[in-house]
DNA sequence: GCCCAGACTTGAACGTGTTCAGGTTATGAG
DNA sequence: CTCATAACCTGAACACGTTCAAGTCTGGGC
């Protein structure tokens, strides 16, 4: 049973949809977004043209099939990391550099895509509704380095850092994709800079100063959600 | 003289160019940006689509424009304000309201082209060199609102301020772009939510406690900007 | 007045993402 | 085995953004 397999299609058409993944994933790889085109990726994978839009409805549709495969991988790169680590700085750390290290091969590509997914409307926004499978995975893994570290967090910010902090992993990810450095280095280096900053304000906020502030902001998080 | 004239053209086509202009606004804000067709915007400016090619490399580029009358009718629209209040929470709030203010007419619109403004490779970018002069200014109009106030603000986060501040907003902007609720009366609700935080943050900045990051933070600044 | 260089304008044509009317094939009921 | 139904597949066609070879107009030098 593979278990990537969607419902109501034969094992020939399972086959059809997963040529034109791999088409699609390898041609974005190699050529970008723009210069892989339908035909292209159709004609890679063997189909008509048409056809491929019998399985994905547009080619954004095809690019949720990378999210889905990026973020398995993330999990995967991480695995050993948190199962090992109890520092919170060293899981944060390990976790956000990991999901460069999984996303570098697509650079080019991936900057053509992220405008797709600024749009609030596309699907492919990680604000979106059909986003949110992917982004509820990844944000269980961000609760994951909060639950598995030593740290200790302010009681009201618990429920909301994973969230927080996979905000802050966004912001990385925007910064990569501007990134122009060879290898990434900067992108790297934000994350070692930043995340001891990040480190010490969730320390702070345990401290009187801060924690008014902490809580109202706790309290702003969730009227924005309703 | 028309100081929005462009350098080079002559009277008639500097109107030719304007007539383009204004077809693609109105359309824009009347069909949005994907029903405002190249070819749509042309007849109604009562040119050819080609000529509308020759004053505008692409339809991209007409947005830029829309970039500039916007910062125009936000600039005007906090002049008053800016001119007369010296604290610092009335002054940002008064502005980022009048900012969203500004952009409101052009929700729907604005939230179908602010995808490729986040392509980073596409001249639309805020981060982009196409977008610098339309970036220093709003940047300028932040450096305004910490400059005119009463304020007593860290010397080595002065610097740094007016762009953190003019980030701030753009995060308000990308929030309004998200914001469905009737007349985005959760991103006025969001402005004044985060102001008394900002301003907050901007006193904490002077204590000990969060001195050494703010310094750090500022350090990071730079050192990313290169 | 004449003419020409260059500013301006045109519309057909290209390649793109996407659609669709219509074909082909597999499956299960009789 | 028959055949109807639904799943699967095709490629021509559509509208779009964009390009370009070729036209028209205009100012200024003679």
């Amino acid at each position: 049973m593979n278990d990537s397999a969607e419902p109501g299609l034969t094992a020939r058409a399972e086959q059809t949809r997963s040529a034109i993944v791999e088409a699609a994933l390898r041609l974005f790889r190699e050529r970008g977004y723009d210069a892989a085109t339908m035909r292209a990726i159709a004609g890679a994978a063997g189909v008509s043209t048409g056809n491929a839009y019998y399985y994905f409805s547009s080619k954004e549709d095809l690019i949720q099939e990378f999210y889905l495969r990026s973020h398995a991988d993330h999990a995967a790169a991480c695995r050993d990391l948190l199962d090992r680590e109890d520092e919170f700085s060293a899981r944060l750390r390990g976790t956000v550099r990991s999901l460069i290290d999984v996303l570098n091969p697509y650079h080019a590509f991936a900057a053509a895509f992220y405008k797709n997914a600024a749009e609030p409307t596309s699907p492919l926004s990680p604000f979106s509704k059909e986003s949110s499978a992917a982004r509820e995975a990844s944000i269980a893994l961000y609760r994951e380095v909060m639950a598995g570290s030593s740290a200790r967090i302010d009681r009201g910010l618990r429920a909301e850092l994973p969230e927080l902090l996979w905000l802050y992993s966004l912001g990385v990810v925007l910064f990569w994709v501007y990134d122009t450095s060879p290898d990434r280095v900067r992108t790297y280096r934000l994350i070692d800079a930043t995340v001891p900053l990040v480190d010490r304000l969730i320390s702070l906020a345990r401290m009187p100063v801060l924690r008014g502030t902490v809580r109202e902001l706790v309290a702003l998080i969730h009227e924005l959600r309703n």
